[in-house]
DNA sequence: TCTGGGGTCCTAGGACCC
DNA sequence: TCTGGGGTCCTAGGACCC
């Protein structure tokens, strides 16, 4: 049987930047996207954020009313990656089987003979809330779980005195990947849970409701619920050919998840596969049908796109653009649906130049828009290649257009995105500039 | 009227090739 | 010309995750 630990670190973006900034530490803030005018949502909450009901996910309007002190942050994905790099750096100790799920959120397969991971000595766990869900858990375990324990008490020590006493994480630990993730939601926040075996993961589940388990969403609760199965257990009723002709095969995973089975395996992230596509959306400050600012936007967006595939060397053929309609209260009326969207791909030849996604994009765009206001539009790039310049087609002044795109790099990477921009975009609306202090409001426009 | 923004995987059906 | 089978690529659409 093997041993995995999910850590999951608790509201992670907010607790990257209280351990950044002391001024913030203690106070209920919420990480956005965006400007507080603008409709974005609460990315990550405080601890103490969300003990006034600030919830991830959560409208900045809605966030606001319920604590109107909450201290607004904008993101800094940089400085979340480089924390993530070093709690990384800390597990890899413990098992070179390290999948890392998303930017908070890790799976360790320790090794099965539990040699080299066992070290004990615990220190300063008070603030744990340590929950065994068995109380017989002599099993196949390699490792007893008071050792397992002990790993795991050890990890969030370190982690805590390597990477901020501000950041902290709930572990879960079980038999498989699904299991242990669900042991490291049930204590939240700096939770720590054993499901050691598949009798203690049925009782468990018993007790949960259906889109607790990662895997099982709103949708799906709701088509199961539609069957009259409201709980793993009703679930567990359920024949696998009954669940196979309505689910086809992610049947088998709703078959086997109500038993505490999965099999899904550990990717380490040496084998991580390459990123898949890259893509970029917006949702506007207003609702817009003006060609010219959509269009701008747009552009503005490509070029995103664009320049994180030439910082990772890569093409793509595929380009896809998609938008979502302004509220209108007749499509909700027709379809009980808030917004409508709309959008289309195209494979073409492998391109890396941002105009020339974007010329694609708008392409699709015009295509598909039927001129009504919009709320959000994004482009994508998929079907992705390592780059190869015999294959990339340019535009006429390839050479000229090389240097121009090579120079912008250049001076976004050192000033800042958008310091320096195409001049169909001087007037848009000002999306993703980080501020930069040295160089005030001064812009530079090509 | 308050659903942002970054992704992944799966399936079905059509086009096309050998 | 109405008919096999295998395979790939493409698009649309659905569902899920953080």
């Amino acid at each position: 049987m093997k041993t995995i630990l999910h850590i999951d670190f608790n509201s992670y973006f907010a607790t990257v930047e209280q351990q950044a900034n002391p001024r913030l530490r203690g106070k209920p803030i919420g990480v956005t996207g965006g400007d507080r005018d603008s409709r974005t949502v609460v990315g990550a909450a405080s601890i103490e954020a969300k003990a006034r009901g600030v919830k991830t996910g959560m409208s900045l309007p809605e966030a606001l009313k319920l604590c109107p002190e909450l201290i607004l942050v904008r993101g800094d994905s940089e400085k979340y990656l480089e924390c993530t790099k070093r709690f990384l750096n800390i597990l890899k100790d413990y098992s070179p089987n390290l999948e890392v799920f998303s930017i908070d959120e890790v799976f360790l397969e320790l090794p099965s003979d539990g040699s080299g991971s066992c070290r004990s000595g615990i220190s300063g766990a008070s603030s744990l809330v340590t929950t065994s869900l068995r109380s017989t858990p002599e099993t196949s375990h390699s490792a007893p779980p008071l050792a397992l324990l002990n790993i795991a008490l050890e990890i969030k020590n370190k982690i805590r005195k390597e990477v901020g006493e501000w950041i902290s994480c709930s572990i879960g630990i079980s038999y498989n990947k699904v299991m242990a993730k669900f042991a490291g939601s049930l204590f939240k926040p700096n939770g720590l849970a054993i499901i050691a075996d598949e009798e203690a993961a049925m009782k468990v589940l018993d007790q949960v409701d259906l889109d607790e388990i990662c895997g099982i969403g709103f949708r799906v609760k709701k088509r199961l619920n539609n069957l009259g199965i409201f709980s793993f257990a009703q679930l567990r009723k359920v024949p696998l050919a009954s669940l196979l002709a309505a689910f086809k095969s992610y049947g088998q995973f709703l078959y086997d998840i109500s038993r505490g089975i999965n099999y899904s395996p550990i990717t380490p992230f040496y084998e991580k596969a390459e990123v898949k596509s890259i893509g970029h959306r917006h949702t506007l400050s207003h609702d817009t049908n003006d060609e010219i600012e959509i269009k701008q936007t747009l552009l503005k967006l490509t070029e995103l796109v664009a320049r994180r595939l030439r910082a990772k060397k890569l093409a793509g053929k595929t380009v896809s653009c998609w938008y979502r309609s302004a509220f209108d209260l007749n499509y909700f009326k027709l379809t009980g649906n808030k917004f409508k969207s709309d959008g289309m791909q195209v494979t073409i030849s492998l391109i890396q130049d941002g105009l020339e996604i974007f010329n694609r994009a708008w392409k699709i765009f015009q295509t598909v828009w039927q001129k009504e206001s919009i709320r959000m539009i994004g482009v994508s790039i998929s079907n992705l290649k390592p780059e190869n310049p015999k294959n990339l087609t340019f535009l006429e002044d390839k050479l000229r257009q090389e240097k121009i795109i090579q120079a912008l790099d250049n001076i976004n990477d050192r000033y800042g995105e958008f310091t320096l921009q195409r001049a169909i975009l001087i007037s848009s609306e000002r999306i993703y500039r980080k501020p930069n202090p040295f160089l005030a409001d001064r812009r530079f426009n090509i």
